[in-house]
RNA sequence: GGGCGCAUAGCUCAGCGGUAGAGCACACCCUUCACACGGGUGGGGUCGCAGGUUCAAUCCCUGCUGCGCCCA
């Protein structure tokens, strides 16, 4: 197959994807070699791909390609994350677009509507995946919802609760009222906004006076339920266990002694609202109260409701935040309460300005209120204590290092995890809840001795039955209710009524937990669930723990230290043993992309551009462990034209008889520049295993790029040009052939994980194959093809061609003109690679002519390399003190040198304690310098 | 307030005890039979500042300055 003039990216990889999908390319059908497992972060069924799964992908990929080069039985195993939050909130936008409302439609019809939403634009992700070229497992895709994975989920539920380390719990929570579902603590942006400090005086029930409390938020006064003051505070200790009688409300609250109150922060005193703060909440219940019994003045969507001892008035109620505390600060003012702050102009306000802490919720962008509800909680210290110990002890290991300290930091600090989510889309909470069973001799319908409720965490129905006969006796029935309403419904229709209850004696009421679990807590188990556990145990076995997770630091927290919780309690083993951590994709001067700034890069766009390999090998090379990438399109271009110059090689190769190698060994070489190629190529596959090793990518991808365009192409493939002319030795136009066709072949499959695309094209363009280039054969890197007397001499070789080429162009010569040249001095070694290397240095220094003889008198170009000394004659076209001054400043360079390297030498400190062979090292210098610029001086007397 | 990181060529970044590197950009030359998305040559850096350790510091230590990020 003749290869294109020109390259042709959207072509190739239209062509090779569904080829190597088809075939099977990317399933893992080793069962003899050595498992290497990836899982795929999982994205977002209904997202689309940005930059940063561009980035994250394409790591990915090189690792699996390269280990599927290995012989690895490589498994890549993709999948997509259902998204709790992030696809109802779109589904129900649509929804809101149409007119109607979620709560239009049953929870089934919503849901049902969602999968809808799923199956139609589920697939973009996963299409653009393709584009990128991931060789992912498509045959064994997942989804976090899938009834094998939802199973899973089931049982890490339950077996967690029955190990005590999920628990149903009454505490203060975070509470999204946009999106009115609590949400994680990691699910908090705390931002700093303008806000004001008002101070109110208290009037003290007891006799006439007043304490003077401060706050931020003057409308939770409503729900104070107590003012607390330091322990030690001599100013307030009289006042301890009195009370304050609250304006507004009038509610008698009592004055505490607490280690919260700071003596030092404004009056000392502070207000105490339990059921709307996390520090009032601790400080509530070293009060005494119970979490039922503190008060709680918001409904779900953060306005206004009465509390539950009546107090607030009608006016305050439905009101939102912003509104009560208006209302609240005007009234008080008016009662003369409001202390105004008078500033350093000795003017007088209601409020002091000041910089204030406020929580917002990541995806709904509202203020987050602390609410008090039942939630359910993972006992994340507990779980955290294995996951700390496998970074420490080296288990997981941690790519960068630096990371380590903030994974310690985090999960030596982690607090209960909020789990339940009040949505309708992810996995119902596998929990039922009953009347709690009476005391003997009641009548358990009979709620009027509590109503209390009992719950039941199951994985199925035959598992909750068991435990519903278990708890409530085989002499019962049972009524399963949609949700909590009903059953209230029910419950008190039935307490009201005698009839009913007779009816009803031995049925008992049961309904479901309505809410859903945490994305996150389902796809903590993503190492182990898309491997088909619990039902799978071979699969499991077989590929895990994983070999590497590779994600971005952002997911941390949210993921990656939840899978080390979940995957070291359930497998009692790491989830992977790396862990690499990469940087978030910037824009080009630094700042976040982001949908509303307007400068996000589409990796679609890119790809259309410039072709996917192109993008994936400039987020490879600039992908340097622990820093953020700044992208530049003209890297992209830059990595675009490397493919283009790779095109082109293989053109010329092929359009002169190169082909491909039909050995795996490197062919037996006698020429130096073969023997010099073969060994090059080998270093190369030595420097490029030690950097995939250590997971450097930019180092990887240089190494690649710098050996196929710089060695290959501008060295190599110039070199033996001159072997194919027609007057040249057949046995070395043919050695030659063969040496070229391998190490092109080499390069392929090196450069194959970074641009699979391209280098599978050209794999098959330039002969039959046998198999596909992304199930090749990665090189070995053999030692015994390293020839340092090649090496030598073409070292020696570019030097030379390189001094020609720079003196020519620094006086000036004609590009055209061919100069002869004439050698001094030169060791019968050197005259050896004069004679064997005359073609090529002919053709790339332009020369016509090597003699040994004697140079003409007259103007002339000189060279020192080594021992010898070049001369170009240049009859007149030299300008004479062009080349004086040329040759002095070499001059000058040198001694520069030779001065640095004797002052070293002369200290006797240095060749005391430095060692030897640095000492040696500077000695040889020394030497070389020295003879060099002896050499040079000699030159321009032979100017004339 | 606590923690982490970064400051190296005009730009983006490697390097890391002993001769400062790459890509892009820039300058000059070249339509040489793979490639102008190319070839050749070159200019450009007191490696943020101040101390210290060392025979030797861009690299290690301390402090400072500036800029990011995370947690509270």
């Amino acid at each position: 197959m003749t290869i294109d003039k020109t390259f042709d990216p959207a072509a190739i990889e239209a062509r090779w994807y569904p080829h190597w999908e088809t075939q099977g390319r990317f399933r893992p059908e080793r069962p003899e070699a050595e498992p290497y497992t990836i899982v795929i972060p999982p994205p977002n069924v209904t997202g689309s791909l940005h930059i940063g799964h561009a980035l994250d992908n394409s790591l990915q990929d090189i690792l699996i390609r390269h280990a599927r080069l290995q012989g690895k039985d490589a498994l890549w195993v993709v999948g997509t994350d259902h998204a709790g939050i992030a696809t109802q909130m779109v589904v129900e936008r649509q929804l809101n677009a149409a007119g109607s409302k979620r709560t239009d439609f049953t929870r089934d019809q919503f849901v049902e509507k969602v999968w809808a939403w799923k199956e139609e634009s589920g697939g973009t992700i996963t299409r653009q995946l393709r584009r990128l070229g991931a060789s992912c497992d498509w045959a064994n895709e997942r989804f976090t919802m899938d009834e094998g994975f939802s199973r899973a989920v089931i049982k890490v539920f339950v077996d967690l609760h029955a190990k005590g380390l999920l628990y149903r719990d009454k505490r203060l929570v975070n509470w999204d009222p946009g999106l009115k579902t609590a949400i994680s603590d990691l699910e908090v942006e705390t931002k700093e906004i303008r806000g004001n400090f008002w101070h109110f005086a208290y009037p003290l029930a007891e006799g006439r006076g007043t304490i003077t409390v401060a706050t931020t938020r003057p409308e939770t006064m409503l729900a104070d339920m107590a003012v607390a003051v330091h322990p030690d505070d001599e100013r307030y200790a009289a006042l301890v266990g009195k009370h304050v009688r609250l304006p507004i409300t009038g509610r008698l609250i009592p004055i505490v002694a607490d280690d919260h109150a700071d003596p030092a922060l404004g009056s000392g005193a502070v207000k105490i609202t339990p059921g709307h703060d996390f520090n009032d909440f601790e400080v509530g219940k070293r009060a005494g109260f119970k979490a039922g019994e503190m008060l709680n003045m918001l409904d779900a969507g953060a306005r206004v409701v009465q509390t539950a001892d009546g107090l607030i008035p009608d006016e305050y109620l439905g009101l939102t935040t912003a509104e009560a505390r208006a209302l609240v600060v005007a009234r008080l003012k008016a009662d003369g309460v409001l202390i105004p702050h008078i500033d350093k102009d000795g003017e007088a306000h209601d409020a002091e300005p000041r910089t204030i802490q406020t929580p917002y919720g990541d995806r709904s962008g509202v203020v987050i209120e602390p609410w008090l509800t039942d939630q359910w909680y993972v006992d994340a210290k507990t779980l955290a204590g294995p996951a700390i110990d496998a970074v420490r002890n080296g288990d997981i290991r941690v790519v960068p290092e630096t990371w380590k300290k903030t994974w310690f930091q985090w999960l030596e600090n982690i607090q209960p995890w909020c789990v339940s989510r009040q949505l309708w889309w992810g996995h119902q909470i596998p929990a039922w809840y009953g009347p709690k069973k009476a005391p003997d001799g009641a009548s358990i319908n009979d709620i009027g001795w509590t109503t209390e409720e009992h719950a039941f965490v199951a994985y199925d129905e035959p598992d909750l039955h068991r435990q519903l006969v278990a708890y409530y006796g085989d002499e019962k029935s049972f009524i399963f209710l949609d949700n909590e309403e009903d059953y209230l419904e029910r419950d008190s229709a039935v307490a009201s009524n005698q009839y009913l209850q007779g009816q009803h004696e031995n049925q008992i009421a049961i309904y479901r937990e309505s809410d859903v679990l945490d994305t996150w807590f389902s796809s903590a188990l993503w190492p182990f669930a898309t491997l088909g556990w619990p039902d799978d145990p071979a699969m499991v076995a077989r590929h895990y723990p994983n070999d590497v997770l590779v994600s971005g630091f952002d997911i941390l927290f949210f993921w990656d230290a939840r899978m080390a919780m979940q995957g070291l309690e359930f497998m009692g083993e790491r989830p992977w043993k790396t862990l690499y951590l990469h940087g978030l994709v910037r824009a080009p001067d630094g700042s976040k992309m982001s949908k509303s700034k307007g400068n996000t890069v589409d990796p679609l766009g890119l790809i259309d551009k410039y072709g996917a390999d192109a993008l994936r090998f400039t987020l490879a090379a600039m992908e340097s462990q622990g820093r953020d990438i700044k992208l530049d399109e003209k890297r992209v271009e830059g990595y675009r034209n490397f493919a283009t110059k790779l095109w082109n090689a293989a053109r010329f190769a092929q359009s002169n008889g190169i082909a491909a190698s039909i050995t795996i060994e490197p062919p037996v070489a006698t020429l130096p520049v073969n023997r010099w190629i073969v060994a090059e190529t080998v270093r190369t596959v030595q420097a490029l295993d030690l950097a995939l090793a250590d997971l450097r990518f930019d180092e990887s991808a240089n190494t690649i790029y710098q050996f196929a365009w710089a060695t290959f192409c501008d060295w190599y493939l110039e070199l033996i040009k001159p072997l194919f002319a027609e007057d040249a030795d057949d046995a070395a136009a043919a050695e030659t052939r063969s040496v070229a066709g391998w190490v092109l072949d080499q390069i392929l499959v090196m450069l194959h994980p970074f641009m699979p695309f391209i280098t599978e094209e050209l794999w098959h363009a330039l002969g039959e194959r046998e198999y596909d280039l992304i199930v090749a054969k990665w090189p070995m890197a053999d030692a015994r093809a390293i020839d340092p007397a090649a090496q030598g001499e073409i070292d020696w070789l570019v030097r030379l061609i390189g001094a020609v080429r720079a003196a020519r162009n620094e006086l000036n010569v004609p590009p055209g003109a061919k100069l002869p040249l004439f050698v001094r001095d030169a060791s019968a070694e050197t005259l050896a690679r004069l004679d064997r290397q005359a073609a090529p240095l002919a053709r790339l220094a332009r020369i016509e002519g090597i003699s040994t003889g004697p140079a003409p008198a007259g103007g002339a170009l000189q060279l020192v390399l080594d021992e010898a000394t070049y001369v170009l004659p240049l009859e007149g076209v030299v300008d004479l003190a062009a080349e004086r001054s040329r040759l002095a400043k070499t001059i000058a360079v040198t001694t520069k040198e030779l001065a640095a390297t004797t002052k070293k030498l002369d200290n006797p400190s240095f060749v005391e304690r430095a060692k030897p062979e640095v000492v040696e090292e500077n000695r040889e210098r020394l030497v070389s310098f020295a003879a060099e610029i002896e050499r040079l001086e000699a030159a321009p007397a032979r100017l004339g």
